[in-house]
DNA sequence: CCACCTCATCGAAACGATTCGACGAAGCGA
DNA sequence: TCGCTTCGTCGAATCGTTTCGATGAGGTGG
C-alpha cells in the first residue's frame, strides 16, 4: 500500500507538500501540483485513516445506536439507518453500526477509542441511560425520537409531532364523513410508563374530537397482538359501532386486519383503518390511508445535529457556539395515493 | 483524554509495560499489574483506535455494503445489517455502514483507507462490479445472497437454498392436499437476467411438481405490483383454479392480498398463500404460512467467512490459509406456527 | 565466587499523516 | 546595490500505540 512518502518521492517532493497539495491548505505552484496528483494517480495513494485521525483527533465516523432489546428488531429502525448513512455521506461521514443490547458499554467504548466523532441514539426513552452517560462523558450526541424527557433538554433531538400526527388523522377521518372513530393507542405499558408519544397520542386525539365533534372512542393497545384484536372485535361488537378507526400501534395491525378480515368485515366499507407512522414505500401492509414518519427528513435533520455537535466541541472548547441545543418536530401529512373511505352509511350534515 | 503515557505515570511504570498489560502479550508481575490496572480504572483510560490500528494495520472493523439502488430500501436489508453487526461483536469487530449507491467507489475508499479490515457485500448480483473491484484489491469479503455467478466461486458466500426452498413449499402444500398449485415466480426482469435464485427458485418448482405428482402452474411476477395482482387473478379464473398459492416475489404480495381479499377470494379457504423468504418475526403481512429466511445464522456465516477472508491475509501473504474459499446454501424450513390449510375440496387420493 | 540463565521491565523505533516554523529564491522599491 | 516582502517548499515534531531488543536484578549450578 503506497504511503504519503511513496507519493512524494516518485513526485520528488516533500511529504508535507504532498499534504498541501491534497488538502489545499497551503498554496502549491501548478506544476508540483501536477506532477503530485499524477503521482497520487499512478500509486493509487489513499491516506490511511487511522494516521489521519491520530493526528487530527477527527475520525469523520458517526456512531449509530440502534435499539436492540431482547434481539428485537422493528422496520423502521433499518430504515432510519439507512436513511441516516445517507445523509451523513453528504457530510464527508461514515456511519458505525452500534447494536450493542447493551447500549450505553457500546458507546462508552466508541466514545472512549476516538472511533466516532459523534453518535446518534435512535429510540431514546424517557431517562435513556444512554444519554446521561454520554452527556457526562461529554460525547456529542443527537437524539432520534421520544425524546422529550426533562434531562433531555440539553441535547438536541428530532421526532415526528404524535399528537399533531393523531390529530391529523381523526381530522381527515371526520372530513371523510366519519363521525363516530375509533383510536387504538399505544401499549398499555407504554402509556403508564408515561412515554412521550404515548400521551402526545392520546392529546391528539382529544383535541381532534373537540375540533371536529366526532365522537372518539379510544383504546388501549397490548404487546400481545391477540389480545390487541380482542379490543377491536370488542369496539366493533358495541351498539353503534366506529366505522373508522386510527391505529398508533403497529405492531398488531397486520393480526388485527386479518382477524377482522377473517371475521368478516369488509374493508374499507365497513372500517377504514388509518395507521398513524407507518415507514412509506414498503410496510409490507395492504395499501391504506395512512400517515407517514418522513424518514428522510428526520434522518437528514437528526444526522444534522449530531454532526454540528461535534463541531461545536473541538474548538476552545468553549461555549458550544451560540446556537445551542436544537430540536425539532416534524409536521406529520398523509401518504398521498389512498383517500379514507366515506363510511357506508354517512350520517350525513 | 487519558493516554497510555498517563497510565504509565500514575502506575509508575513505562508505557510498554501498559501495553504488555493491557495486550496480556507478556508476563507481567501481579503487583505491577494490579497498580496498572488500578490507575487504568482511576483515570477511565480507552486505548484511541486510530493509534492502535496505525500501529498494528489491523482496524477490528467490518465494512458492511448495503444494497442501495435508486432509493430502494428492502426490509431484509435492515434485518441482515443488524443480525451482521451482532455477530461481528462476537469477534470483537465494529461494523461500518455502506450505502453508496455506487458501492464500488465506496468500497475502494474504505479499502483503501484501511477504514475496515474486510466487507460483506449484500445481495451480490451475477458479474457485480464490487466484487471484482474488490478480488482485484485483494480486499477480503464474503457475500451475501445470490452469489454464484463464475467469477464469483473465488470469493466466499453464502446463500439460501432458493431451489430447495421453493421445492420445499410447493412439497408442504401438496402434502396438505392441494393437487394444483400455483407458483408466483420472481418478475421476468430477474428471470431474463438469469438470477440465480429466479432460476433456482423455477427449478425447486419443477422439481416438487415432478416429486409430488401435483399440478404446478408457474407465472412470474413482474416489477409492478398491479400486473402481478392481475396475474394471479387470471390465474384464479381459469376453469380449474389452483387452490394454493407459492410466492417468491414478494414485493407486490401485500397488493395482491389486498386485491383478492377486495374480490371476494376468502384465504386461505379458496387459496392458500405461501410466501417463499420472508424474514422471521415481523413481517408486517398478516399471519400466512412460509418458508422464512434463517436471517440469524446466515448473517453469523457471512461474518464469520468474512472475518476469516481478513486473518488469512496478514501473516506473510501466503496462500490464504488452506481452508480457502467456502460456500455456505442454507436449508429451507417452514416457519412454525400457521400450518397450510387444505383445499375446501380436497381431491382426495 | 563466577558465569549463565530467567524474569520483569524499560527505552526507542516504528506506523503514516498533518502542520508549524524556517529558509532560499525571486521580486520590489529606494 | 541593498534590504524587505512574498512565494513555494522543506524539515521536523507530533498524535498514541505496539513491539523488539536491551538491561539489570536475582537465582542457580559448577
Amino acid at each position: 500500500m503506497a504511503t504519503i512518502k511513496d507519493v512524494a518521492e516518485r513526485s520528488g517532493v516533500a511529504p508535507s507538500t504532498v499534504s498541501y497539495v491534497l488538502s489545499g491548505s497551503r498554496k502549491i505552484s501548478d506544476e508540483t501540483r501536477g506532477r503530485v496528483l499524477e503521482a497520487v494517480r499512478e500509486l493509487g495513494y489513499h491516506p490511511r485513516a487511522s494516521a489521519r485521525t491520530l493526528r487530527s483527533s477527527r475520525s469523520s465516523v458517526l456512531a449509530l445506536a440502534v435499539p436492540r432489546e431482547a434481539g428485537k428488531y422493528r422496520a423502521v429502525d433499518g430504515r432510519f439507518a439507512v436513511e441516516i448513512s445517507d445523509a451523513a455521506r453528504v457530510h464527508g461521514f461514515d456511519v458505525l453500526l452500534m447494536t450493542d443490547p447493551d447500549g450505553v458499554r457500546g458507546l462508552r467504548r466508541v466514545a472512549g477509542s476516538g472511533l466516532a466523532d459523534a453518535a446518534v441514539l435512535m429510540a431514546v426513552e424517557e431517562g435513556d441511560p444512554r444519554v446521561r452517560a454520554m452527556t457526562a462523558a461529554g460525547f456529542p450526541v443527537a437524539l432520534l425520537g421520544h425524546g422529550d424527557a426533562r434531562d433531555e433538554t440539553e441535547v438536541p433531538w428530532v421526532d415526528l409531532d404524535w399528537e399533531a400526527a393523531v390529530a391529523l388523522a381523526v381530522r381527515e377521518a371526520a372530513a371523510a364523513g366519519h363521525r363516530h372513530i375509533a383510536f387504538l393507542s399505544s401499549a398499555e405499558h407504554e402509556i403508564t410508563s408515561r412515554r412521550g408519544y404515548a400521551l402526545h397520542g392520546l392529546a391528539g386525539a382529544r383535541r381532534a374530537a373537540r375540533q371536529t365533534g366526532a365522537e372518539v372512542t379510544v383504546r388501549a393497545s397490548s404487546e400481545d397482538p391477540g389480545v390487541a384484536a380482542a379490543r377491536v372485535r370488542e369496539l366493533l361488537a358495541a351498539e353503534r359501532p366506529p366505522t373508522a378507526l386510527v391505529v398508533q400501534h403497529l405492531i398488531p395491525l397486520p393480526q388485527v386486519l386479518a382477524e377482522l378480515s377473517a371475521g368478516g368485515v369488509r374493508l374499507p366499507e365497513e372500517l377504514a383503518v388509518v395507521p398513524v407512522g407507518t415507514i412509506p414505500d414498503e410496510s409490507g401492509l395492504p395499501e391504506l390511508p395512512r400517515i407517514d414518519l418522513p424518514v428522510s427528513r428526520m434522518a437528514a435533520a437528526v444526522t444534522g445535529l449530531a454532526l454540528a455537535a461535534a463541531e461545536a466541541l473541538p474548538p476552545s472548547g468553549g461555549e458550544p457556539a451560540e446556537s445551542g441545543p436544537r430540536h425539532e418536530l416534524f409536521e406529520p401529512r398523509m401518504a398521498a395515493g389512498v383517500p379514507i373511505a366515506p363510511p357506508r352509511t354517512p350520517n350525513a350534515h
